[in-house]
DNA sequence: CTGAAAGCGCTAACAC
DNA sequence: GTGTTAGCGCTTTCAG
């Protein structure tokens, strides 16, 4: 491996003046800096960043967590972080599962954002610190070096579950993910507005885990066995929406009169799915900007962070509902 | 920051019996390890990655760099990746853009694997070494320690178009992306076919970018201005299949009736799509498990790879063409 | 303007 | 079994 050694003797200077040299720091007469770069690139010479960040315990590296790769809600938002945080001169690594946490343990990094249930609280409270901020989006958790930028649900289901009462809708089943605070506070945004029409009823609650074949297999179990029918399927996601409306017609109904189905993400599919399926919309481009500035601000320790807020949603009315 | 200093201090030891200690290396006294632990525990001592780096030469991990994160064939192949890493002890770090380029150069990764055609050859050439191996999912490349570990893409591009040409279709366009290994050897598959039935015609090649929006954009300036309008869109993956059956429907055309689509990728859009596309399947996941053990025997100096062999892809008939 | 040298936190000879 | 210590590659203080 070449060092800054190896440069140093080839270009005749100490490795002080090599350093210097290479970062083009003023002191060095412009002579000798040629001397070093010249002699950096003969020799091939590539920092070692671990031994860099071992000195200056700066790696300008942001780690982003995430529950596997393949939720389609993630790529936008990771975009989204990856165009802000490149604009800053940070770089960005992305994560999953057990080599998560060790690289949260490793302390490679500056600071951590967090969407993935698996990674423990403990965990949490154990690696974050003064030096090392955590930015949650998957959940709340009060704790020092700790903050939260999760998405505002509650306001915009309340918002979608009043628009279908209004439409006349009252047998309203909803179909959740996993426990999880996005779920829950899109199931209590929900309740409200069925609590405001006197029409809520906790056993119309189903538990599914957000991909398409839960969504799949509650509707369909629902539609065999359920008397009288649901009128709308509230999905806690568009995949669960999908696999939803996959047994709607697999049964022979027709969606939205037989049985109306609503989503939350606005996936790719749900545009192109027949019929196209209402759902809310979140702009996770501008999410993940905004998540980019914010762990950036908590890096550099700034203690005003008012501009940043939570981002919402907006409903998109397509046909699978009236 | 807490280190093994003062770990050994708390527990009364020196740091190599610290060291060895959290280890539980054989060597030291099981009470002494105890000791050692339970100091490690109060003091919450998390060890410092960077110094392990820098002393070991080893992270234990492989980098993985695509082009942005967004493209939808990615996500189960980053899930066979890490599967795969992990259960041999492997941690994954995934980025891109500029992130990728400092995180080859800054040597805190074991091996890296891209799949991003803005990586250049030379920074390639550049950073492979023998302690680096590299492997290339997105091109060719004969180099010292430069793997490639590709799709195979002629043949059954070259069985598709064969399909197609024996159910009596001629006049079939061939809808491009960008630039790259894959969109070349699946246009040669094509033109192979082409060729053997004497209707290879090359003006019949449209360049797009592996975009939906691009593959609308392309067909529906076709249709427009064409005479004789095309039999069928070959396109070179499913999102710009996509965006050209929009562009037919928007035509009022139908599909296949008037215009015959197919792509390559077997999306989940191209199922739910109406009518649901014909394409070529590639088990990424498996593609995905594949590269994460290549990756290990390159970083294990293994010669024998013959056990490694490319994917391949099958194809999958649905609704968009006879 | 340049060089010598300390030291970041850890591991692994080597000595006892 | 345990401790001492050199040194991984780099940055940076301090001298000169």
């Amino acid at each position: 491996m070449v060092t800054i050694k190896d440069v140093a003797k080839l270009a005749g200077v100490s490795t002080a003046t090599a350093s210097y040299g290479l970062k083009n720091d003023s002191r060095v007469r412009e002579g000798t800096k040629i001397k070093v770069v010249e002699a950096a690139k003969v020799l091939n010479y590539i920092p070692n960043g671990a031994a860099r960040y071992l000195k200056t315990q700066k790696s300008n590296i942001v780690g982003v967590f995430l529950d596997g790769f393949s939720r389609p809600t993630y790529h936008k938002l990771l975009d989204g972080i990856n165009y802000e945080l490149d604009k800053h001169g940070y770089n960005i690594i992305v994560s999953s599962g057990k080599s998560a946490e060790q690289l949260m343990f490793n302390r490679q990094i500056d600071a951590a954002v967090i969407h993935d249930k698996n990674v423990k609280n403990e965990t949490i409270k154990r690696v974050a610190s003064d030096s090392f901020p955590i930015l949650l989006l998957d959940r709340e958790l009060k704790q020092k070096f700790v903050h939260e930028f999760t998405i505002e649900n509650t306001n915009i289901t309340y918002q979608l579950a009043k628009h279908l009462l209004e439409q006349g809708y009252r047998n309203i089943h909803f179909i959740s993910g996993v426990t999880s605070y996005d779920n829950t506070h899109r199931y209590n945004g929900f309740v409200q507005a069925m609590e405001e029409f006197g029409v809520y009823n906790p056993e119309n609650y189903y538990q599914g885990d957000f991909s398409i074949r839960s969504g799949y297999n509650i509707a369909n179990n629902i539609i065999k066995n359920k008397k009288p029918m649901p009128e709308v399927f509230f999905c806690a996601n568009d995949e669960m929406a999908v696999g939803a409306m996959d047994a709607i017609k697999e049964n022979d109904l027709k969606i939205p009169k037989d049985i109306a189905v609503v989503g939350f993400d606005n996936v790719e599919l749900a545009k192109y799915y027949s019929p196209s399926l209402t759902t809310i919309h979140v702009d996770r481009f501008m999410w993940g900007n905004d998540v980019a500035n914010l762990i950036i601000a908590l890096i550099n320790k700034e203690t005003d962070l008012s501009r940043f807020s939570k981002p919402s949603g907006r409903i998109i009315y397509r046909e699978s509902c009236k």
